[in-house]
DNA sequence: TCGACTTTGTGCATCACTTCACAAAGGCAC
DNA sequence: GTGCCTTTGTGAAGTGATGCACAAAGTCGA
């Protein structure tokens, strides 16, 4: 969590929840754009991407005047802006540490290799599984941590290691100067101010579901029920 | 997303971002029980689940004056409390559809298949694929889509197929009356009200990673460049 | 050139969530 | 009991996001 001082108006004020939804902005303008559509309206882009048109409009103004009244917004120009504004015009090494069978996945993960990201290493702690060819990457031995993101230039990095293992390698890719990870480990990582953490976690995903669903079910959660474990 | 009329102070009202921490003050109490902690202040647990006390204070008050004033919260007795809360007592029937690199991580994670959900089936299209052991279950051809979640009680369904067969499937699982959806694919699925769905993007976490990481490097996006495209 | 039409960009009201700060409530020692 | 100490639960203020509604700005046909 990038913390600001609430004095001086964020740099260059764009807000978090508008970050969060550029990348399916451009997702959605990519899909226009493999259909050969020139422009696009906030309307149209907006269902597109499955939010309100104004919320669309107000996002897109934080990045500058893009649009042309009475027209709509060039679909070329745009993912160009918005790719620029995310820093995908620039290439990102990405190490994934941790190639169980998440590691794998995201390492083969199409998407993830897409525009602006490259897999510059895969690490794992278990001998067994260095060595492994995977997406065209031979798995290195955790040891090497320090030395791939140093020699590779990564500056982000993917933790997909079990909980137990998951802060101590976060604290050794950000004593090599990593300030960005993504964790799909189950635990709170503790970090110093300055790094940037993004967590993806899947049982929690899970839980926010069973609650809605249980709603629809039965109006809310079981009663009649007592506790019946021991209050100390 | 969950639409209420503003009218109505909401059934039972407990605050969408409350729910989405509750998972997470569960994990952190089911990691104080381990450690047999019998009793934890709001300070205490809000430091291991990453949040602010007071934050976490007004967010259990929503279930209820579970605590004890000078004392705090009794661990096993919020652990069933938050459990109950979120559904996670009873036993939620979970399908898989899309037995790919990530459709396998899935199965396969651990704290997926813990406390209240159970993989009940898993579907893929692929005939190569179909009649694969893992984690325990065959896999079977998604022509069984309907029969399997009829027959198993299927009430949450994971779609990790490619993008372009989500929305098939995401209209099949709901005809055939599933109203919970968790979806990996990148597209924006396409849902009758009273349905819900929650997405997990891979790349759109890493862009916004990205997007503060740029921030860091240099202050902003990259500059000086002159957009090079046709402006139609 | 003009007028009708379309669509952007944004001021403003509203809503939701966060955080502060403290009174109320309970435990505990004596 | 009584009084002190700790910690909860919550009113109230603050912050940020959302969505409406419309003026401004542009296109396009005649």
């Amino acid at each position: 969590m990038i913390r600001r001082t609430p004095q001086q108006p964020r740099e260059r004020g764009i807000p978090d929840a508008t970050v969060a939804r550029l990348p399916l902005y451009l997702r959605a303008l990519n899909g226009l754009a493999e259909r050969a559509v020139a422009t696009v309206s906030s309307e149209d882009l907006a269902v597109a991407a499955g939010v309100n048109s104004a919320k669309l409009r107000k996002d897109l103004s934080h990045l500058g005047s893009y649009g042309t009244r009475g027209v709509g917004y060039d679909v070329q120009y745009l993912i160009y802006q918005i790719s620029r504004e995310l820093g995908l015009t620039q290439d990102w090494a990405v190490a994934i540490v941790g190639v169980g069978n998440l590691g794998r996945a995201l390492a083969n993960y199409g998407g993830f290799v897409s525009r602006g990201f490259r897999v510059a290493g895969l690490l794992d702690a278990d001998p067994e599984v260095v060595g492994d060819h995977i997406a065209g990457l031979v798995v290195e031995h955790s040891d090497e941590l320090e030395s791939v993101i140093a020699k590779r230039g990564v500056s982000i990095v993917v933790i997909a290691t079990p909980a137990t293992a998951a802060q101590a390698v976060c604290d050794r890719v950000i004593a090599s100067g990593v300030t960005s990870i993504l964790n799909f480990a189950p635990v709170v990582l503790t970090v110093p101010a300055g790094v940037d953490v993004r967590k993806v976690d899947l049982s929690i995903e899970l839980q926010i579901l069973a609650f809605h669903e249980q709603r629809k079910v039965n109006g809310g959660p079981v009663m009649g029920e007592e506790w019946a474990g021991e209050v100390s």
